[in-house]
DNA sequence: TTAAACTTTCAAAATATTTTGAAAGATGGT
DNA sequence: ACCATCTTTCAAAATATTTTGAAAGTTTAA
């Protein structure tokens, strides 16, 4: 297989991995995109890399630089932006994680918590079943937020540390 | 609030949260459904409930009972299935890794040990970009891989144990 | 074998999401 | 102030996904 080839594999599994995990095709290939290029790409050469609309392309770029995963740069003299991907892997997980963390998680528990909190008779089948439910998944939840939030502040941990080494 | 209003909350959570990580909302809906429900239900009850067609509600149970989240249950004397959930969120959070593993984590693994066995240039900068990304990508996914593998079936190393109690 | 009870299928319809592209909005140099 | 360059917006169009429901399929009992 030759690289463009190979490239060109690579943004489209991006993409169908992404759109698996509920992130949209597109910004996962933009994001693909820019992995594989050593130097910042603009606007125009995303848009023709991957056929996309100037439109698309620049929702795109704002969206990836929101979530982290990729920074504007400016160049001495020129007006345009131009677009760089983070290429290390495991700040591009701790980004995803945190954001997610944030987007998704936070708010679940938060109605868990309500969920949690709906009093009723202990006697009731249906009540008991529902109590179980939600507090076992808000404890869960609760659980993994608490892990997150352990694993992306605190990487000087030794104990963390030797367990994420295992992943790097 | 009450139970009802309360379930409802968790019905159309359960389903947001779904559909945010790649699940189709319905699914998740019947899923939370079931969780609510301490007993079996039928396809008819499950229609009604979430008003949604036959159709839907078959595929739906049947996509469940495919990913290992509800079991079929037949009645002495009754023809008609009922559809259980399992409650256990541990289990839950096990088989939704271990489809996913199989479903995604896999395919994704042996593109990308296509794609790191490209050979170029060693001084293209393309080339070196492409192929840093690719491995670092591979190496983690491997990685993830294989921690959930030990994780889903060694719950008896006293290890993991220790881990893992943390989540319970 | 028939028929009632139940399940499955799948093309078409409904809905949701994504993409486009032209126009409006910025920005900076002259 | 004007114009060229670049970015952003967003309603409409294109696409993708989900849902419907009626018909076909299956199973069981009499």
């Amino acid at each position: 297989m030759e690289l463009t080839e190979a490239k060109q594999k690579f943004i489209e599994a991006w993409g169908k991995l992404g759109s698996e995990w509920g992130i949209n095709r597109t910004m996962a290939q933009v994001h693909a995109l820019l992995l594989l290029t050593p130097e910042a790409l603009t606007t125009e050469e995303v848009m023709e890399k991957l056929s996309i609309s100037r439109g698309n392309a620049n929702m795109t770029l704002r969206d990836l630089i929101n979530w982290g995963l990729v920074e504007k740069q400016l160049k001495q003299g020129e007006r345009k932006e131009y677009f760089y991907a983070d290429k290390d892997t495991w700040n591009i997980a701790r980004q995803v994680a945190k954001e997610r963390r944030k987007r998704e998680l936070d708010p679940i528990i938060k109605i868990l918590d309500e969920l949690s909190a709906v009093k009723g008779n202990e006697k009731d089948p249906e009540y008991k079943t529902f109590h179980k439910s939600v507090t076992d998944i808000n404890k869960l939840a609760k659980n993994v937020d608490k892990t997150l939030e352990i694993m992306l502040k605190a990487e000087e941990s030794w104990f963390w540390k030797s367990i994420l080494k295992v992943f790097k």
